[in-house]
DNA sequence: CTGAAAGCGCTTACAG
DNA sequence: CTGAAAGCGCTTACAG
């Protein structure tokens, strides 16, 4: 004996179809039904050990009740177990504003793969009901952004969302935050501020703080000059010095911290020689002044927040707003203090 | 316009739905088609966006390429995210195997919910081809015992698993561990080795734990004493002595080192007093003496293997084994020492 | 090489 | 209060 389907337990029950079905999905459409048959089903169900298969159900209804995180790639996704706090972090939130959702959560593998027919990758994602978008890089023409667009489902940028972006996003105000870090350094009388890149350079993310960056010193009368981009790969005390910069704004905890190590090697001193702000994730406020400054902005939040707006949307309730940015709050830190000259 | 399916792919290209199928779908039956069909169909294809629709494509073939991980309660799903050592190694496993195997997984959420229909829950889970079962408890008639028997699909359990199960299993050797940590306790010239207890104690690891430990014992010539068996609750210097111990084996890290807090607030000294050897997965062989001696085995394994079982169940190959039963090593710690009047 | 048709197991308007 | 029937979008044996 197989598995029992809708039409066995009718016939145990000596009921119709239509019956079972409406006594056992709790439907929407409250069609009273007499309490003897009620029974008569349940019973016949329960013997039977009937469990409805969901993929007619989703076939049918057109809903899961199920989200999709979608990564750039899969390895992305065992990154994201706790190998850091960042990432642990992002899990946590995911799971937890799931389960308070009462949502499933599929996690795609396998997206980046070459194999496979024309978009068979794409249909995986069909499986849920919404997607969560948690690339890092927002490549455009990206398998990603692709897949995006060909499913017609609700999706949620999470950090990341491409420029022309007219969906759902929960990022934080990534201009504000290079407006504020330069904002405190021209407070401070800086005037030559630059601003850290990597060789892998995507517009998003990295490019809207660069924006602010470049806002904010216009604001202040200041035209960034090109030599004031640091490349971290090829930074050196000799390029900082010969641009002239006494500050740096790092668009990343990572890169500030490389960029860091590599100035003491070489001898010039933070922040004496030269200041540094970073852009940083929930940034420890323990009362202690933290190493290195930055322009923080707490990551659970927005993870919680994507979960739910996209929750929100498959459930067919319009979310309060479109984007969710909070802004980034300034801490100071020891790499910071006024140039020397000024 | 909505998403475009099979038929509006047919009629743009002007060919069947079979054929449209049979092009995009990759299909096992080599049938052959012509380059020019072909061409037709990818073009109109990719002109309308097509995406297949998942639920009717696994009603129709019967599978998902997606496993399940079901644990005892959502809250757990949270619990296993990077909050402690375990839990991470736990998730990492199961991602980056499940990467490996190209299966997508699908977290599920609200198992626990009172609401909802008659396993309407459940019903849920057939969106897997197939369950992980990673419950804590394996509680004979709990919600999730009853789910796997339910659904007909295949099942792997992982380090914890009903007693009269006769699926597939990856645990370690539990009662090998008992045998073990008792064993180089009577090496050592005890006679007297109590086991600690829980007041929620389930059949299960711990069940087996014990029934190693009594085994061993048994096969010393000693009968162990009702009293031997400590329950962490009321555990105290004045039980242990009048049970005339001089040494516990703890079937939990957790347990042996709240045991240990609490007998050394008590004036008791470990070892010289009470050796207490317990389990452990992963203990850190970094050459040094741990702390606490234990029986130990690695995690990582466990999980990949339980993940492949499915995989392999799952795309119709038969594993190896049905069981996959590593034993616990013996790894010596500064909690164990030879009785005094050894 | 291609198509018409059955059927996967549900849900739900419609009719009684 | 209950049932017969259409249809969700695919896949695939069967016939040509």
């Amino acid at each position: 004996m197989g598995r029992a389907d809708l039409k066995a337990v009718a016939s145990l029950a000596g009921v119709s179809i239509s019956t079972v079905s409406r006594v056992l999905n709790g439907s929407k459409t409250t069609v009273a039904i007499s309490e003897a048959t009620k029974k008569k089903v349940v019973d016949a169900a329960r013997r039977l050990g009937y469990v409805p298969v969901c993929a007619a159900r989703a076939l049918r209804r057109g809903y899961t009740r199920t989200i999709a995180v979608l990564c750039d790639a899969p390895d992305q996704l065992v990154r994201a177990i706790g190998r850091n706090m960042f990432d642990a972090e992002m899990m946590r939130g995911l799971v937890m504003e799931a389960v308070r959702q009462h949502l499933h959560l599929l996690f795609l593998t396998g997206l980046s793969d070459e194999g496979g027919t024309y978009n068979d990758q794409v249909a995986e994602l069909g499986m849920a009901d919404g997607l969560l978008v948690l690339n890092r890089n927002m490549k455009r023409g990206d398998i990603c952004a692709d897949v995006v667009l060909k499913l017609s489902k609700p999706v949620v940028y999470l950090l990341e969302y491409p420029d022309d972006c007219d969906g759902y996003i929960c990022a934080p105000d990534d201009v504000q935050g290079g407006r504020l870090a330069t904002g405190k350094l021209l407070e401070l009388g800086h005037r030559r501020i630059g601003f850290l890149t990597e060789r892998s350079y995507y517009p998003g993310v990295f490019g809207r703080r660069r924006s602010g960056w470049e806002t904010a010193l216009r604001s202040a009368g200041i035209e960034p000059e090109r030599s004031w981009i640091i490349e971290l790969g090829t930074a050196s005390r000799e390029v900082i010095e010969k641009a002239g910069l006494t500050a740096i704004v790092s668009p990343n905890d990572r890169m500030a911290q490389e960029l860091k190590n590599r100035l003491r090697g070489e001898g010039m001193a933070i922040p004496d020689d030269i200041s540094i702000v970073t852009f940083a994730y929930d940034a420890v406020s323990d009362g202690r002044v933290p190493p290195t400054a930055c322009v923080s902005t707490p990551l659970a939040p927005l993870v919680a927040r994507g979960v739910e707006m996209l929750s929100e949307i498959v459930c067919g309730n319009r979310p309060a707003e479109r984007k969710f940015m909070p802004e980034f709050a300034y801490v100071a830190g020891r790499s910071v203090t006024a140039p020397r000259g000024g």
